[in-house]
DNA sequence: CCATTCAATGTAAACGATTACATCAATCGT
DNA sequence: ACGATTGATGTAATCGTTTACATTGAATGG
């Protein structure tokens, strides 16, 4: 239409030099008439780059995950990617068909937020493409990550209720599948002991899931235990809310009867009546440096794992 | 590797017949031996489909949303697509990076949770591609949709607030740009006409965004008008529960000052002190119908719009 | 006036798959 | 014994871009 060959038609998309300025606006005009629009497979198939990043998420639920996309997200789109989100749910058979997407370069990098399931699989995909961890990380492939100090914060969350005055304190846990499980669980009884407390096992409940039922779940075992706890620590705040809902229902008191303390500093943890105390986690910016990280592994370049700050916030559960 | 043209490999992969058993087994153990994977760009280039669904919500942070995903993903992974999650933060300009995505044929269908922005380009997108509207929809262009009715919702839950005997209800609105906020107002005038009360423009209020804290500010603003409201209809559980946490914390009691009810039942509206009453919407059926109305779209087949169900949940905050 | 240079543009190969059509050899029916 | 049929396989075009290289023509300098 514009009279030109797709050499020049292509330079006047990429904005190349050595177009003229007529035939450029030849081009252009007709590229307006024809409402024309590159075909991104093309192109990709031609530059085998698809401008696009996975991110493996094990529940779209979560708060605490919805923040971090915002931030990969945010990140993401100033730097000329889209992002895939795919739950995964911790299912292996859902991984492997998002891990196949990967292998099949429809997305040029991946952003994992869930490798507690097929290590091997993990490792084996980071040795061929670029892979991120975010929050939850496995050591062994030698994969970059960003995260927090997971054992440090528990630690501090516990110490903050001890200095509260509190001895019995129980542990909300969730799968210790997972890494920051194992973690918060390692903080917790490291504080314990430091003050001379005994680790009471009885007073540690595993849930299997993430949702508010689980920690009421959690709070309605933890209440039929002979020697009452006065304190929790859920390594959550979803269970933590769930919890407190319970200890309310029973006609307790929060914090006089038992103090609760959550973890992440989800928005909703500050609605909660009483508000919850929590440990915040930098969700927006671990998400946005996670971007950060794979866009410069996909470009070649050599990234750091990095760990960063949590923050205790003390409100009224404590 | 196994001898043979690349035409038989492509036989083998896409398990056509006319191959036999000898050649069908070399090729399947270069491939093994290769770990060859094919190159998905350059067979949607070909075929131009590629099995992938656009999901464009404006926020990855309501929980509203996250359950019709939850419905959208479980649908398309057992018809073998799998889809691209977008937040569009009610932004016309990654609005439009997405339309690109399925212009561009990257993927095949697209279902919009958010079609205020940018109506003539919906239009226009749905006369050449597959397009389906959730919750949100626009009648205009003649784009299937599924959705509740929401005006009868409102009516219902505004009059269960009247049967309680209350009689000055207030109503916490989000952006009427969004239709369903157009709507479930002229449910609340309309059942307030009903029983015979004044609709008093003081105790209607407009928040920009769904959030907590644009609850606590409705609510904050209502309660310093002179004549004040003891029910509140709020359009979302988010926004009720916002309202909630400062009724509360003004020392006010729910639901004996102030009685108040939400809508969506979202998980969290189960966790607030009182629990809140509200107007359940099959969120998990929206997303698994939309994701079968764009799947028969994608398929050439024709596809009806349909209107769902909805449910009153009488709770502790009336 | 002719050789040289340079900017603008065109030509055609490449990316990696799919598939219509061509080819070939083996088998079959009469 | 020979053409027809059939099944297995190969050849080459195709999808819509990008880009190395070739070509063109005008401007420049001696």
């Amino acid at each position: 239409m514009a009279g030109v060959s797709v050499a020049t038609v292509s330079r006047v998309i990429n904005n190349r030099k050595n177009v003229s300025e007529k035939t450029r606006n030849k081009v252009e005009q007709a590229i307006r008439e024809l409402h024309f629009e590159p075909n991104v497979l093309a192109r990709n198939l031609r530059n085998s780059e698809s401008r696009l990043l996975l991110v493996l998420i094990p529940s779209i639920s979560n708060p605490f995950y919805t923040e971090i996309i915002n931030g990969i997200e945010d990140t993401a789109i100033e730097q000329g990617y889209n992002i895939l989100l795919c739950e995964t749910d911790s299912n292996p058979e859902r991984e492997a068909i998002y891990f196949n997407l990967i292998r099949n370069r429809l997305a040029d990098g991946i952003i994992i937020m869930d490798p507690t399931i097929n290590r091997e699989n993990l490792i084996e995909l980071a040795r061929m493409h670029p892979v991120v961890q975010c929050s939850e990380f496995d050591e062994a492939g030698n994969i970059s990550y960003v995260t927090i100090d997971n054992e440090l914060a528990a630690y501090q969350a516990v110490k903050h209720l001890i200095k509260l005055g509190q001895r019995k304190i129980a542990l909300i846990n969730s799968d210790e599948r997972f890494l920051y499980a194992r973690e918060r669980r390692r903080g917790y009884e490291k504080a314990l002991m430091e003050a001379g407390l005994p680790i009471e096992t009885s007073w540690i409940y595993h849930t299997g899931k993430l949702g508010f039922e689980y920690g009421q779940q959690a709070m309605r075992s933890l209440l039929n235990v002979k020697n009452l706890p006065t304190a929790i620590f859920a390594v959550s705040d979803i269970l933590a809310i769930g919890a407190m809902k319970e200890i309310l229902s029973r006609g307790l008191r929060i914090p006089d009867d038992i103090a609760i303390i959550g973890f992440d500093k989800i928005s909703f943890s500050n609605m909660t009546f009483p508000t919850l105390t929590t440990v915040a986690q930098p969700m927006y910016a671990m998400g946005s440096i996670s971007a950060k990280m794979i866009i410069n592994k996909i470009k070649g370049k050599k990234v750091e794992s990095i760990i960063l700050d949590h923050e205790l916030i003390i409100r009224n559960s404590t």
